[in-house]
DNA sequence: CCCTTGACTTCGAGTTACTCGAATACTTTA
DNA sequence: TAAAGTATTCGAGTAACTCGAAGTCAAGGG
């Protein structure tokens, strides 16, 4: 039952087509040894297994997530340690699901905003705006305010 | 009919704590003209509008839609200009929709990732997991498969 | 009345995570 | 044989903060 099928591998160039990241990004990413077992052939040059595009994505993942680079690296290097870290990646994981989640929120909310921003643009295009004001007239941009809390004095 | 009433002011920290930015982003935001009204008192201290905070935030909405400070500047720009500059604001909000919303997509599928990782943990953590791999034995992380675009050779 | 505390100011340097381009090498296609 | 294409390393540049120093001012406590 010896396997020698032949594992895919790819180039830089091609995992840069796979994951939409920059070549200059997935060669950064594997200087800083984000990427810890991408092999070379006799040219020096990188071929990544599809292991190493579930690292890298992995490393996106939590990129994404608004990890810094180091503790990227610090959770890969305690996945190399082995089981005992278990626990600690666990942690990790959640608090960035956690992030993830938040950000998403806050995405949303201004989502919403430009959305407004835009439908005011298509009613003044229209000419149906009630009250003609203009945004420097006003001094301002139009949509809700903030919530402002209640211990600022606003005189 | 003269109103003489007074208008809400806040300062940098009151600024902050209503929009979660940072003194220093605040600061510099201005300092990049990106919030045209900005009045001082007689201490040279910054003093914001309720209108202010209306234009903090439409640049804050461009920023995290992922607009560059330069492109943010030459919206606010064109807002002073007045209304002929409306259908390009127009196309502009439209992009940035767009963009946000890609954006929104992308981060929910990475987030996606991490609950399955997160999942793949607590299921190893009550020793539940069916096949007892652990990363580096199999030099990989777990999850699905990117997919792999038709013309790039595996061999 | 003085002194500490705290919040404001400007300015300039430092940081992160890319991002880009040059110089070089090899290999395949014309 | 030459050009095109893709790879490499390395080092500099960039965007958008981010931080801290140094200075000023005003209010509050002893």
């Amino acid at each position: 039952m010896d396997q020698s099928f032949h594992e895919a591998k790819y180039t830089v160039k091609d995992v840069s087509e796979i994951t939409g990241l920059t070549k200059h990004t997935i060669r950064y990413y594997d200087d800083q040894q984000l990427i810890p077992f991408v092999s070379r052939d006799g040219r020096n040059i990188r071929l990544f297994s599809d292991h190493d595009l579930d690292w890298l994505r992995m490393v996106h993942s939590l990129r994404i997530s608004g990890l810094p680079i180091s503790e990227v690296k610090h959770y890969i290097d305690m996945c190399l340690q082995g089981d005992d870290t278990i626990p600690q990646r666990a942690e990790l994981i959640a608090k960035q699901e956690e992030e993830l989640e938040a950000k998403i929120r806050e995405y949303n909310l201004q989502l919403m905003h430009i959305k407004k921003k835009k439908a005011y643009y298509a009613s003044v295009s229209k000419g149906q705006q009630d009250d003609a004001w203009n945004p420097v007239n006003n001094k301002s941009e139009c949509g809700e305010k903030y919530e402002i809390p209640e211990h600022i004095m606003t005189h």
